[in-house]
RNA sequence: UCCUCAGUAGCUCAAUCGGCAGAGCGGAUGGCUGUUAACCAUUAGGUUGGGGGUUCAAGUCCCUCCUGAGGAGCCA
């Protein structure tokens, strides 16, 4: 039984000299041999060729015959493999040759141009050593699986090619909004994640509580006594950082939140996670024009940034996963967004030489279906559509000066739908009174939001972008659950 | 939450009218001196998602539950 051959050589893990690790993980020094990442080989190949290598990492896929065998090695430092290449001259040729898909190997040997096609240059190993052998029933294996099932198996998907490109871009993107907002003067903040308001009025939340969940305190009403809750009132995972962020709009000018998001709606689409991470920037001294050139901006910029950052991910992404990506972002990239008023898309979707299930009528919010047509038939690129009826946005949303509309923006992507949606916000003290008693809200509960209007309120506007969608946008993947670590679903909360 | 579809070997899928549950890949074993999801041969591998029902006989038909996917709503 090969098994027992293959756990006996577990422990080469305990063999490596500590001072092997401290000096080559992070920080390589000159002198020793340290590991050299395969990112490196492939940027300075022509001074490492001929020079004695260390490298470590996953066993992607391994090909033998009988007196030789090839390794495609992955370490996670960039998207490409190294081929490593060794034969029977190795002590445990036979041994290495039956390590299981997986397996994580220190491998020394000398960098050689590759004599076939297919790679310039390959590892000739002169030492291969197991630091985790994996096990046989390895998940993984040298084929195409399907999204589905690698969901099942989310800590061990990330060692694909699709995910670990997912991933890396997933990083970049983040990495890439910062850099943006740091650069034009925005402000981080780090909005609160519990929050003692249940009327953000975006939908259902998730309860914080420490109450006992089978016998809690009651209330006179027979009610749980939220009073006695660990906060001394209700509390619950955020929904938005929005509201909390525009008081500190009012003292930096510019900022923006950047974190994880909760609504617990029984959303079961490609398009919704329970979790996800939403970027909500704020602008003080700026109207609705202002906030679109800097979703605008912002989106491009990232694009752009991307499309040079991993350029082999997105090469990948096109070829695999969505044909046309390429094309589509840099043309984004390059062309002005369109701007349409809700009022004038309803026209064009009433002129629509096209069926909907939902006739569209002025009043009435843009179905899906209407935001298709509108971003993939009409225009064919992102669309802002701009100053929908009142009776359907939020309270906070500025009035227009025809008293039906709001200073609302959503921007449509092609295949992603709404992946921004903002507004100017009502800054007028008696106009956003009188907006929240319009909607049946409870003005007690803004007293803090009404406050910012009456000590030096200013024009301010801001709008949020999903994060995942973003996501998916420049990776062309089409399912949330496919560009976040650990998905949050309806039902799905495993890992 | 609603509508539709699906669940068969580790994975991807077949199985005609209700009539012996199969293939490829992966695994194991053997072969092969430059592979590229290598190739060739042999071989093991199944409570057909759970429960109930109809029938001489159920992967297949009915009921129910669970899970997943797609669409809708809600939204980012």
């Amino acid at each position: 039984m090969p098994g027992h051959r293959l756990e006996c050589m577990c422990s080469p893990y305990l063999r490596l000299p500590a001072a092997a690790f401290c000096a080559t993980m992070i920080f390589p020094r000159g002198g020793t041999m340290a590991r050299t990442t395969v990112k490196t080989i492939f940027a300075d190949c022509e001074q490492l060729l001929n020079r004695e290598l260390e490298v470590r990492g996953w066993i992607r896929t391994q090909r033998e015959s009988k007196n030789f065998a090839f390794i495609e090695l992955n370490d996670g430092s960039c998207f490409k493999n190294l081929q490593v290449v060794y034969d029977d001259t190795l002590a445990d040729f036979a041994a290495v040759a039956r390590y299981p898909l997986g397996t994580s190997l220190q491998v020394t040997g000398r960098l050689v141009p590759s004599p076939a096609a297919g790679q310039p240059f390959e590892l000739k190993a002169a030492a291969i050593e197991a630091i985790g052998l994996s096990a046989l029933d390895y998940p993984l294996q040298k084929k195409r699986h399907s999204f589905e099932f690698l969901r099942t198996i989310p800590h061990l998907r990330p060692r694909t090619n699709t995910f670990m490109a997912v991933f890396r871009v997933r990083s970049l993107v983040a990495f890439a909004l910062h850099k943006f907002f740091h650069e034009n003067g925005f402000v981080y903040v780090h909005t609160p994640i519990i929050t003692g308001s249940d009327c953000e009025g975006a939908g259902q939340m998730f309860r914080v509580t420490t109450l006992d969940p089978v016998h809690p305190p009651l209330d006179s009403q027979g009610g749980a006594d939220f009073s006695q809750d660990f906060f001394g009132r209700e509390t619950n995972l955020t929904v938005s950082g929005q509201l909390n962020v525009e008081g500190f709009c009012l003292a930096f000018g510019r900022v923006y939140t950047f974190g994880p998001t909760f609504r617990a709606e029984n959303s079961n689409t490609q398009r919704h996670a329970s979790e996800f991470w939403m970027i909500e920037p704020e602008i003080a001294f700026a109207d609705l024009g202002d906030n679109m050139r800097l979703a605008e901006d912002m989106l491009k910029t990232v694009i752009a940034f991307v499309l040079e950052q991993a350029p082999q991910e997105m090469e990948f992404f096109n070829r695999f996963i969505d044909t046309g990506l390429l094309e589509r972002l840099q043309r984004v990239r390059d062309a002005s967004f369109e701007h349409v008023t809700y009022t004038r898309a309803i026209e064009l979707l009433q002129k629509a030489d096209m069926k909907f299930n939902f006739p569209p009528a002025w009043g009435k919010d843009l179905q899906t279906e209407h935001e298709r047509y509108l971003s993939e038939r009409v225009f064919r690129k992102p669309v802002f559509v701009t100053d929908y009826p009142k009776e359907i946005k939020a309270f906070y949303m500025r009035l227009n000066d025809d008293g039906r509309t709001v200073a609302a923006m959503d921007l449509l992507v092609p295949d992603v739908g709404e992946i921004v949606g903002g507004s100017q916000r009502e800054e007028r003290h008696d106009v956003l009174r009188g907006r929240i008693a319009e909607m049946g809200l409870k003005e007690e509960d803004y007293g803090w939001y009404l406050n910012l209007r009456r000590f030096g309120g200013a024009p301010h506007a801001g709008f949020g972008l999903g994060f995942e969608r973003a996501v998916m946008y420049l990776t062309g993947m089409e399912n949330i659950r496919d560009v976040i670590p650990y998905p949050r679903t309806p039902k799905s909360a495993e890992f």
